[in-house]
Parts: structure tokens; C-alpha cells; sequence
RNA sequence: GGGGGUGUAGCUCAGUUGGUUAGAGCGAUCGCCUGUCACGCGAUAGGUCGAGGGUUCGAGUCCCUUCACUCCCGCCA
């Protein structure tokens, strides 16, 4: 090929023997048996075991060297005796027998081993980013990052969108996370914010007739980390349609999701078809906007049930008298459970801070009747109410909690995947998407108690839009959904607003007045008002796209050169100090909280 | 901003109710070994037990403060 390798240290097979070859790469691992040495040669492709003897005159000499030294070997393919096969790599059947070498990067004395399959402290991992690229798993992870991304290019080019780039400079926005703001120079004291996401722009890419829009964007936000979520950066598949209704949008998504997931990953998806979930049932029937669809269990609400006089439940009567709700969940055929499994989950209630989870069997001697703690407090007519409610049957059990509706949604939530983990209902084998449909427009913020929106100010309100009820907001549903996979939330779009009226309205609902739309909004709203196309979209997360394809709990973990915990990049040293000379420039001084 | 976990050799970790000189594997250095593929065997070096303070005759171990990393809550239209 070049100067430096004839093969890639995963190209050479038994047809290959007898031929003259050089290849280069890192010193993976030496096995030195004092007269004969092995040396595992890796590159990006694959691993090459070559092998030197000590009649060699260079024999010495590598047998002293560092593993990880960037070395170009030359030499001659040899075939390996039956024995000597090595089935795990590619190249098992053929080694290289050394003649002669050049090293070409030496390497200083490790701060962690490349070649292991330890787990590290993440600080040295992010300390020494290019040394953890190097090992196998993080490695692969980063190639299926890049297959995947060119695949929804290519796919997306197919489908007939156009790709175009949006400014990374621009202005800040009031609505939504904190942003990374940029001071100027030649406009002193104002600043550019980076973009949160592309919105506003592919909006006006709309406006400007380009009718399908995408692109892999980077989006800036100044929150905290999660393990699913970086600070800072992340990348979503952006894009936009003209001319288009919901339906239209899900079509596209559903056909570019499957295919990627289908082409990168051995599991099976539960249906090609995404079930639609609306906002209300999510929270009601799974008690999150995300839910989890592998997970078989179901949130029942009984409060009703406990407005009977046969029921003597008084903790959880006085509760729904005080406006609380009953919700349940049932477990399939568990009567023969032992105690401690029901004991630990209402404990493990107990610790996530809820009043614990209270829960009965449902047995039948001669009529039906509730075993458990608080089975006696429920009369067999109750029962059979529940039953009815919730299709429990006889030896099901019945884990019940009572709160507040938001409190209450958080505990089952998590309940029902506590419960389902237990009993080990989950098939990890398996991507079950959904669409979560029907987001209200507007919320109430539980700080300041005022009406904000619930999602994205831009999105189109449902229904008519001449009968609109604005008395009302609360009711309001919007165009607005999400796609969720396996309790992952991938991406959130909408059918936008196009009209600048109906804009001033529902922004004033959330408290701007007209002339703050027009501040901070008034190259959107200005561009609507020029003729603007009904048009919609949405932004699926890359990153956590290639979690579920790589089975990463981590995001870190399928990104390359990814900050801590607290926003540092600790290979760069970013954040870092600047020059007073920079700050003068840009007008700014320092005044450090304590 | 709040809560949990972790911090002992270059790396991964063990270290008992507080008690002699803090250990192991990998790595490093040196020696032996011609068919290994996590090669094997022997030896040597390597420690501010995250930092500071306290209790004690005595602290890796108990108490307080603090720092770093990480997970979670808040936050993330």
C-alpha cells in the first residue's frame, strides 16, 4: 500500500502465506518465552500475531519494548500448525515471522492498560481519552457511531431531504434551558448564545421554501449531566417538513428508526408500527410521558373503590376524602411469592421517600377474600370491584399506593419498573418504541403557579383554530409528541404555528406581551407573517440513539471526546483561564462569587 | 442548590472489634524459559492510605471539616 504497511493488521489470511509483507500498528501484548517471542500487532482493523526468535538480531531488542510503542514490522506469512490456531481473531490461521522493524512512536510507561477489560476511574479515562479509544469495546462503540450517522445521511438524502448547516453563533432565548452565551467583540456587552437546537432556523428554512430539511446538529445547553445526558453538547437528527400533518412525520421517523435499528442491532423490535400513547394515558397507565413498553405491568386507578363503605382501608379513605387518588398496580399469578418479596418492595418504597407500598393476594376458599397486611380491610363485593377495574384474578397481588396525583405518578412509575425488575419481567432482548401524543399546550409552573408552556411555545394547538377556547388553557392540546424507546425519551417535534396571531395569543397566555414576542422572537415572527407554510418536524437524539444500539448505560460511552460530570473536558483542560488582554477586548471583568 | 456511593502502589482491588514493618493481581525493572495467544517461573523497586483537623498510649480503620470522581433529585421549551 504505502511506505508503511503492505496490509492492515486484519488482512492477511492463509492465501497470503509465503508472501513478503510489512504492516504497522501498536504493541498489543508480548508473550516472551526467553528464545521465542510472540507479539500481538493491533490497528483500527484488527490484531496480527507476529512472532521473532532469538537467532534473529533483532530479537534483543523487541523483546525490551513497550507495549502500546507504534512499531512497522517486515516479514514473511507463515501458516500456523493445527494446534496454533487462534479462532478468536480473523487473522487466527497465518502469523508474521519477524525480520526485521522500525519503531515509529515509542511509548512511555502507562497510566492504564489497553489492553484489559477492566473497568477504570473515569477521571483517568477522560485524562487520557486517545489511550481509552484504543481499547476494543469503546473503540467499536465510536465506529458504530459514525456507520450509524452516515447511514441516516444516506437515508435521509433518500427520502429527500436536503441537508443544510445553521449558524452555531446566535441569539439567546428566553424559553426553555440555560445557554452557553458567547461575548462579542465588536459589539460590546452583547452576547451570542449557542443554539439549544436549531428550531427557530429550520422554521425559517421552511419559510424559505426548502420544503425537507435535516441535519446531525450539535445543541447547547448549560444543565447539569445525567448518564444519559452530557453537559454542554449533544447531537440530534434535525428536520423539518412543509405542507404536512402529523401522520406525515411519523411516517418518515417510523421508516428511518426501524431500518437503522433493524440494520444495527441483533434485537428485535415488538412491532414496525408505533403504538400511539396519548400524554394523559401515559401518565395514568405507566405514570411517565416515557414509558417503558417491555415492561408488561399496568397502573390502574381505583380510588373510586375506596368511597365504599365495605372498605375499611381508613388511612387511604381519609386520604381520598382529602383529595388524594388509590392507583394500583397488579402482578401476574404471584400468590406463592414469598413474604420478603413483597416486604422488600414496600421497604424499597419506603427509601424512594413514598409512604410505602401496601399490597394483598387475592385468594378464593369458598368466596373470594385478600391475604396480605392489608387484605382484611376489604369486603369480597370491593374485591370483585377491583378485579373487575383491573382484571387481577385469583392469585394475582395488588400493590397499592395513595398520594397526590404528581407524587403518586412518580411512585408508580417507578414502582412498576422496581416490581417488573424483581420478577424479572423485562425482556432486555427487545426495543418496544411508542409515540407519545396529545401534549397539553400550556402547564402550570409549580414555582410560580403561573400558566407556561408545557413543550415548545411553537407548536400548533389542536383543533379549530377559529373556536379555539383561550378562556381555557389548560385544556389546550397541542400537536406536539415524543418518540420513546424502551423508557428512553429519543426526541420530542411538533406541527409548528405558522400564524403570527394565533403567536401573540398563546405567548401572551404564557405572559409575554406582543412586544416581547417581537424582541425576542422577531425574526421568527416577522418571517411567518411573509407567507409561511403549515410545516412540522422533530429532533431524535443521536447520542442516545447509538445507547440503545450500542446497550450503553453511559452516554460517555458512545461519545469520543466527552466532558465530566462537571462540564470539564480534563484531556483539554476546558474550561480554562483566558488573558486579561482577551477580557479587555471583549469589555468584560471578573467578579468571582465567594 | 440537595441527597447517596467511591477515594489504599502506575492500574484494579483486599485490609478483621482501632494494635507489630499496610498486602495481592496486573503493569514496570532485572533474570530464566522456543509455540504462546490473560504464556509460565523467580527476584526487585514502587505507598502523604484524597487533604486538613480531632479522639486515643496507638488511626487506613472512630469523629469533624474539606476536595475529587460518580449516580440521583432539582434543572433539561
Amino acid at each position: 500500500m504505502n511506505k508503511y504497511r503492505s496490509h492492515t493488521c486484519n488482512g492477511l489470511r492463509k492465501k497470503n502465506v509465503k508472501s513478503k509483507v510489512f504492516l504497522s500498528g501498536w504493541i498489543n501484548k508480548k508473550r516472551d518465552h526467553g528464545n521465542l517471542l510472540f507479539i500481538d500487532l493491533r490497528d483500527n482493523y484488527g490484531i496480527t500475531q507476529c512472532i521473532i526468535d532469538k537467532e534473529n538480531k533483532n530479537f534483543k531488542d523487541l523483546e525490551k519494548i513497550q507495549l502500546e510503542t507504534v512499531i512497522k514490522v517486515k516479514g514473511k506469512v507463515v501458516n500456523r500448525s493445527n494446534e496454533t490456531i487462534n479462532k478468536d481473531i480473523d487473522t487466527g490461521e497465518i502469523e508474521v515471522s519477524i525480520e526485521n522493524f522500525i519503531i515509529l512512536g515509542t511509548c512511555k510507561e502507562l497510566p492504564m492498560p489497553i489492553f484489559s477489560d477492566q473497568e477504570y476511574a473515569e477521571e483517568i479515562r477522560l485524562k487520557y481519552r486517545y489511550l481509552d479509544l484504543r481499547r476494543k469495546k469503546i473503540h467499536e462503540n465510536i465506529i458504530l457511531r459514525s456507520k450509524v450517522i452516515s447511514f441516516i445521511r444516506s437515508e435521509m438524502n433518500n427520502l429527500g431531504f436536503l441537508e443544510f448547516q445553521t449558524p452555531i453563533l446566535t441569539s439567546s432565548s428566553p424559553e426553555g434551558a440555560r445557554d452557553f452565551l458567547v461575548p462579542s467583540r465588536l459589539n460590546p456587552g452583547k452576547f451570542y448564545a449557542l443554539p439549544q437546537a436549531p428550531q427557530q432556523f429550520k422554521q425559517l428554512i421552511m419559510v424559505s421554501g426548502f420544503d425537507k430539511y435535516f441535519q446531525i446538529a450539535p445543541c447547547f445547553r448549560d444543565e447539569d449531566a445525567r448518564a444519559d445526558r452530557s453537559p454542554g453538547e449533544f447531537y440530534q437528527l434535525d428536520l423539518e417538513m412543509s405542507f404536512v400533518e402529523q401522520e406525515d412525520v411519523f411516517e418518515v421517523v417510523e421508516k428511518l428508526l426501524v431500518k437503522t435499528f433493524k440494520k444495527f442491532s441483533n434485537k428485535k423490535l415488538i412491532s414496525d408500527k408505533f403504538p400511539k400513547i396519548t400524554y394523559k394515558d401515559a401518565l395514568l397507565k405507566y405514570g411517565s410521558d416515557k414509558p417503558d413498553l417491555r415492561n408488561p405491568l399496568i397502573i390502574n386507578d381505583i380510588t373510586e373503590v375506596f368511597s365504599r363503605d365495605d372498605v375499611s382501608f381508613e388511612i387511604f379513605k381519609k386520604l381520598v376524602k382529602s383529595g388524594s387518588k388509590v392507583r394500583c398496580i397488579v402482578t401476574k399469578n404471584t400468590k406463592d411469592k414469598p413474604r420478603s418479596f413483597f416486604d422488600n418492595i414496600d421497604k424499597w418504597a419506603k427509601d424512594q421517600g413514598a409512604s410505602g407500598l401496601a399490597y394483598f393476594t387475592i385468594e378464593k376458599d369458598k368466596e373470594i377474600l385478600a391475604k396480605g397486611p392489608v387484605g382484611k380491610f376489604f369486603s369480597k363485593e370491593s374485591l370483585e370491584e377491583i378485579m373487575k377495574k383491573t382484571k387481577a384474578k385469583v392469585g394475582d397481588s395488588v400493590f397499592l399506593a395513595c398520594s397526590k396525583q404528581k407524587d403518586l405518578e412518580k411512585i408508580t412509575s417507578i414502582a412498576r419498573d422496581k416490581i417488573a425488575r424483581d420478577l424479572n419481567l423485562i425482556d432486555e432482548n427487545v426495543f418496544a418504541f411508542c409515540w407519545v401524543v396529545d401534549y397539553p399546550m400550556f402547564e402550570i409552573d409549580e414555582q410560580t403557579k403561573k400558566i407556561k408552556f408545557s413543550h415548545n411555545p411553537f407548536s400548533m394547538p389542536q383543533g379549530n383554530i377559529e373556536k379555539l377556547n383561550f378562556e381555557k388553557p389548560l385544556d389546550m392540546l397541542a400537536f406536539q409528541y415524543d418518540i420513546v424507546c424502551n423508557g428512553v425519551e429519543l426526541s420530542s417535534g411538533a406541527i409548528r404555528n405558522h400564524i403570527p396571531e394565533l403567536m401573540y395569543k398563546l405567548f401572551s397566555i404564557a405572559g409575554y406581551d406582543n412586544k416581547q414576542v417581537d424582541e425576542k422572537f422577531s425574526g421568527m415572527i416577522n418571517a411567518l407573517s411573509y407567507g409561511a407554510p403549515p410545516h412540522g418536524g422533530i429532533a431524535p437524539g443521536i447520542d442516545r440513539i447509538i445507547m440503545l444500539l450500542a446497550n450503553e448505560k453511559n452516554i460517555r460511552e458512545v461519545t469520543m471526546f466527552p466532558m465530566n460530570q462537571n462540564a470539564q473536558d480534563l484531556m483539554m483542560n476546558a474550561p480554562s483561564d483566558v488573558s486579561e488582554k482577551q477580557l479587555k477586548e471583549l469589555n468584560l471583568s471578573l467578579k468571582l462569587k465567594k
